[in-house]
DNA sequence: GTGTAGTTTGAATCCTACG
DNA sequence: GCGTAGGATTCAAACTACA
């Protein structure tokens, strides 16, 4: 198994199990269509975050101020969503399914533009959170969920891979639904610098990932995130033995995933 | 206390504890505006069921097939959701809030267009039920939840009202989250005919519109429904002490409302 | 090593009254 | 409308320190 970095991307590069590095559309378009058998899409979320936060114990609240989540409006942002969306539908297989992820602040741009674009949707999925931050100032209900939508690319879309049995022997025996519960990603699994500061402001929990994986994809799958950030999707995919391509723009997370690579897979041939 | 069935609504009619029978469009146009404290609003859900389902015993499933949930397309969905939506946005006082409740199929369509429409998005809220439906033919995951979305009336809108403390006392004294279980509604509570026969497809559970009026109204405020049915809400709203203006254009689910009343509160007054 | 107490922190659209 | 001062507000998990 070699796992790739690709800094200047070819389109006759092998991308399998390859991070290839730069802009998510000037990649995607360098891809042939059809080449996925799943897609997982972890999109900003355009938090629109007004104030600072703090803590009743008067403690600052590290909240999402990345770059890469600033938008003009929603207009701008449904533009950027539209985009992607065509472009991953380009490159997904007949039969593939693609998994978003998002909250209240943008999943419903997602929903609504992914049915625009002929996509039909097979589930939608509430990752409920076991450790959520609480709501400091009371008032709002605490905010414990992301929401995943799982959808295929037209409404025509038949046999496409649902591991129906394996989620059920997962699930106690019954059949699984679309309420999943996992912890917020932190501990060993969060990546952090040597000063404690996480690498990424928003890395997923990586049984989220593997869940997604075993449900809908099939050994030697070939699966594609186009914001891949610390690449969990890449992880969850190597653990269980899938394949993956992943694209990130900045160089800063792909290190860090490739580092992660070395460390969670001793045997991993990587070449970078 | 009166409660009120109105056939001929004028726009000089008392509306508080009466239910309107009429065209929510037309009806809505004569109440005036800043009316209500809270909207709660169970739109169709457009379900677009493609055939019909049966059970593995092959009896058939009872789905949603009313003619109020029929639309031609998304186009038409969405131009509907925008009506009723700005009609409500009129009607709402400065800082009252909007509970929408929808499903996969149609809730990224609601939640886009008021967005689109200014509404702030406070919450989205998972009912996660108990007792969902099986997935019969085992390719999706359960559809085990609907969502509701809490908003208010734009961003600006502060002093909306939140009964945190009653919220936290009802969640063993934690705050409440966004995570709300609740059995599908079922038993006693279901309305049907003598012959067994549900009088409306879609009747929500009691406790969950208990929930919505205890955490986002005070006793004596005015709550609206647009598409009341057999007015859950305002059963609801008429326990804790709130008034309530319904709109429901079919006159028989009026009916089966009334008589609701009738057995629920012995000591109300109805005038039909 | 083990157990306990204290600390830190997480995709957050997080106040209200008064002048 | 705006600016500002006053005052009320948190849960679970994982980690650290220390006995």
């Amino acid at each position: 198994m070699i796992i790739k970095k690709i800094k200047n991307f070819s389109n006759k590069s092998d991308i399998e199990n390859s991070v290839i590095v730069g802009d998510c559309f000037a990649e995607m378009k360098k891809i042939k269509s059809n080449s996925f058998d799943m897609i997982f899409v972890d999109p900003p979320y355009y938090m629109q975050l007004q104030n600072e936060l703090y803590r009743p114990n008067n403690t600052k609240v590290d909240g999402v101020d990345d770059k890469w989540d600033k938008f003009k409006n929603f207009e701008h942002y449904d533009d950027f969503t539209a985009a992607w969306l065509k472009e991953v539908k380009r490159l997904m297989k007949k039969n593939a399914t693609l998994w978003v992820i998002g909250s209240y602040h943008n999943i419903f741009r997602v929903g609504n533009i992914l049915q625009d674009l002929g996509f039909w949707i097979l589930n939608d999925v509430h990752w409920i959170k076991s450790n959520p931050m609480p709501n400091f100032k009371g008032v709002r209900f605490t905010n414990a969920s992301e929401t995943l939508i799982w959808a295929v690319k037209d409404k025509n879309a038949k046999n496409y891979t649902f591991n129906y049995e394996e989620m059920k022997k997962n699930n106690n025996g019954k059949q699984m639904r679309n309420d999943w519960y996992f912890s917020i990603c932190n501990g060993n699994e969060r990546l952090r610098d040597e000063n404690g500061k996480k690498i990424h402001s928003t890395q997923k929990p990586l049984p989220l990932l593997e869940r997604i994986i075993l449900a809908s994809t099939k050994k030697n799958d070939l699966v594609f995130d186009p914001f891949a950030g610390t690449c969990t999707t890449a992880v969850a995919a190597h653990k269980h033995k899938r394949n993956f391509t992943m694209i990130e723009e900045n160089e800063f997370y792909v290190d860090w995933a490739l580092r992660r690579f070395n460390k969670n897979f001793k045997s991993s041939n990587l070449k970078s």
